[in-house]
DNA sequence: TATGAATGAGCCTTCATTCAT
DNA sequence: CATGAATGAAGGCTCATTCAT
C-alpha cells in the first residue's frame, strides 16, 4: 500500500441505487473494522467479509485500499458533520436559540459517546493524514469546517454575553478543537484518569463571563 | 504481529555495556523510522538496517517486535521526560524559581520544534495504546507524570498570583495537556491554519490573573 | 509483473557454496517449468516446488520474478555455450581440424535433440526480449557470441577450400542463425512436415564448393 | 485459462451483419493489444476496451479467451494470406510473369515493415502454437500454404532459369521460410546487427544461377 | 554474541468468467 | 444483443520469525 501504483481506475461505480449501497456497506464495514484493529490491522478481506461481499467486490468498487481509504475520510465526514449540524453556521439562521459552548462540548462528548467508534476512526484518520497526501486533502475540510463552527459559537456567546467579550474567535476555536481531540487522545490511554465532564467544564468556566465556582469533582 | 506466538523468551540480553549500546541504538533507529514512516509503516528490516546489524540480532535483543514496541515506550518516557524535567515536580524542590504556565506551553512546544519527531511518536503510540494493553500500561506513566508535572505548575502558578485563583489544577492540567496533543494533530493535518503561539497564547490569558488584550495575530 | 515496482534488493545472496547451489535448482526448475508451460505460464509458486524450497525462498535470491527471468538468460547462455564451444573462437587456437559447417549444423541440431527444452526456452526468451528490455540487453550478448562462432566457421570453410569463396561470412552467418532459430519454431508447430536434416542438408549444399547432388530425403 | 472449464458455448453468434462487424472490431483489437503486450500481457478487459464494448460483449461472441486466440489465428491468416496473395499457387494460374524469389523476399520484408505487427503476432501464435493444441491444428495451415507457396516460387525460378537447377523445391522452401522466420526474431532483439537486406540478398545469390560478386553492405 | 538462510502465513490485487437484467 | 455487477481462483510479493552455525 501506501504508495498507489495505480491511481484507482474503479469508483465510478456507484450509477445504480443498489450500488450506492454496496460502496455504503462496504464503507461502514471498514469505520468498524480500523475502529477495532486500526489501521494497522486493516486487512481488505475482512472488510468484504463484514460487508458481506466477496473481496473482489471491494475492488471492483474502489480500485485500490488507499482509495478507500480516502473514502472513508469523506464517510466520516457526512457521519460527523451530521452530528455537529446543529451547530453548523447553516443552522444559525434560524431562530432556535444559540448553542451554548458548553452544550457544544457536551454534544461532542455525547456524540462520541453514542458513537464510540468515532473517535477512534477520526485519530486513526489523523495520523494518516499526516503522512498521506490524498488523506490530508480530505482530512482537512473536515478541520476546516469544525473549526469554523466552533468559532462561529465563540462569536455568538460572546455577542450574547455569556463569554468573555475579550476572546479570540478562530484562537479559540483552535483550542476547543485541538482540545477535545487531545482528550479523546487521553480517554483512549487512561479512561479512569481523565473526567471529560469535568474538564470541558472547567474550560467553559474560563471562557464564560461569570467565573462561578471551581466544581469539586471526583476526579480530573 | 499483534498476537505473539511466542512471549518475548529474549529481553534479559543488556548485561554487557556493549549490549546496552546495541539496543539503544536499535531503539534510536526505531524511533526514527515511527516518525518516518509511522507505526504501519514500521519493519523490522528497516530498523535492523537503520541500526547497522542484522535482523536477527534484533530479535536476539528483544525477541519480539511487540517487545521491541513495548520498550520504545520506556525510550520515548526518557527522552520525553528529560526534555521536561525543570519543570518536573522533583525539580521544584530546588530553589529555581517557579515556571510560568505560559513558559511551560513554549518550551514544550520548543520541544516538539527541536525533536520534530516527538510529537509524531507519541501519537503514533497513543494510538496503538488504545489497543495494545502493554503498550497502554508503559504510556500511562507518561502521561500521569505529565499531567502531574502540570498540575504543579498551576498550583505554583496560582499560589503565586499569576494565575486565577479559581482553577481546579487538576483538570486545568488535563484540559493544557489535552490542548497539546490535539494541537499536534492538528498540526499535522494542516501546518498552515493552526498557529501555536498564538492559541497557547489564547489559553495563557485564559488563565492569566489580569487579563491583558487579545493578541492581534494574522492568523489563529 | 512487467513493471518492476523495485530493483531486486536481493541477488547478492549466493556467497556460499550451498546458496549457490540453491540458485542453480532454482534456475534449473524455472527453465524445466518455462519449456513445459511457456512463460505465460510459469508461475513463482511452482518453480520454488519443483526447486523443492519455499516460494519465500525464491524471493530471498532473486528478489523478484522479473529479476529471475533475467538471471534465467545467463543460465541459458552458460548452457547453450557449453554446448557450442567446440566451435567457438577460442577452441580454434588449438591443432583441432576445424569443424566444417555441416557438422555445426549437425551438432546444433543433435544440442536440441538432446536438450530438448532449449529450443523452446530460447524462443520464449527471444520473444520476451522484444518487449523486455533487461531481458534484451542479456540476450544479445548470446546472439552475439552465436554469430561470431558461425562467421568464424564460414570464414574457415571459405579459407579451407570447402565452402564457395565467395560468401560474406557475416551474412552468411546471419543467414544460418536465421535459418536454425526459424527452424526451430518449424519444428514446433510441424515437427512432422519439417525434415531438419534434408532441409539443412540443402542449405550446406548451397555453401559448398562442389555443389553435390540434391539429396532425395523422403520430405522436407 | 489453457483448460477451458466450459468448452466455449458461443461463437456462433454472428449471423448478423452487425454481428460480423463486432466480432471483427474484436478481433483486430485483439491482434493489435498481441502485438503490443504479447500473449503474456493481453488481458480480455483491454481488448474489449479498445473494440469500444464491455467485456460480456467479448465473451457474448467468443464465448472463451481461448476461443478467441483460435479465432484470431484464422484471423491473421486472413491478413497474411491477402499479402501473400499474389505470389500464391492460385494467382499462379494467370499469365502473370513469374516472381522472383528475391522479390518475394523483398516483399515479405516490406509486407512486415508495412504491418510491424505482423511479425510479432505470428511469432507469438507460433509459441502458443507449440503448446496448445487448438492453435498449433489452426497455425498448420498458414505456414503450409505459405511453405507451398514460396516451393512454387522456387521451382518456377528453376524453371525459368534464374534458379540453380540442382534445387530441391520443398528444402529450399523450408529453409527460405525458417530463415525468415528467424530473421524476424533476430530483428527483434538486435534491430542494429541485423539488416535484413543484405542478408536475404546473401541467400539469393546463393540460390542464383550466376553467382554474382558479394554484396558490400556496411552490416549484415 | 551475531548472522545468513529459510520459511509460513498472509496481503493486496488481478483476471477470466458468469448472471440477472 | 449488450451490459453492469459480482465473483473464485489464483499470483506475486512481504514480513516477522526461526535455526543452525
Amino acid at each position: 500500500m501506501a504508495k498507489t501504483r495505480r491511481a484507482a481506475a474503479a469508483g465510478k461505480a456507484s450509477t445504480s441505487e443498489l450500488g450506492a449501497a454496496r460502496r455504503r456497506d462496504l464503507l461502514e464495514a471498514a469505520y468498524t473494522l480500523i475502529a477495532e484493529k486500526g489501521l494497522e490491522g486493516l486487512r481488505t478481506r475482512d472488510i468484504a467479509a463484514r460487508a458481506g461481499v466477496n473481496i473482489s467486490t471491494l475492488h471492483y468498487y474502489f480500485g485500490t485500499k488507499d482509495a478507500l481509504l480516502v473514502a472513508i475520510v469523506e464517510h466520516v465526514t457526512d457521519k460527523f458533520g451530521k452530528e455537529r449540524q446543529p451547530a453548523g453556521p447553516g443552522a444559525a439562521g434560524a431562530a432556535a436559540p444559540p448553542e451554548s459552548l458548553r452544550a457544544h462540548l457536551e454534544r461532542a462528548w455525547r456524540s462520541f459517546q453514542d458513537h464510540p467508534h468515532l473517535a477512534t476512526v477520526l485519530q486513526e484518520l489523523s495520523l494518516r493524514a499526516q503522512r498521506d497526501p490524498a488523506t490530508r486533502t480530505a482530512f482537512r475540510a473536515v478541520h476546516k469546517e469544525w473549526n469554523r463552527g466552533v468559532e462561529h459559537l465563540v462569536r455568538q456567546g460572546a455577542r450574547a454575553g455569556q463569554l468573555r467579550s475579550d476572546l479570540d474567535p478562530r484562537a479559540a476555536a483552535a483550542a476547543i478543537t485541538s482540545f477535545i481531540m487531545g482528550a479523546m487522545l487521553q480517554l483512549g490511554i487512561d479512561a479512569g484518569a481523565f473526567d471529560f465532564h469535568h474538564v470541558s467544564g472547567e474550560i467553559d468556566r474560563w471562557l464564560a463571563t461569570a467565573p462561578g465556582k471551581p466544581a469539586r469533582g471526583r476526579k480530573a
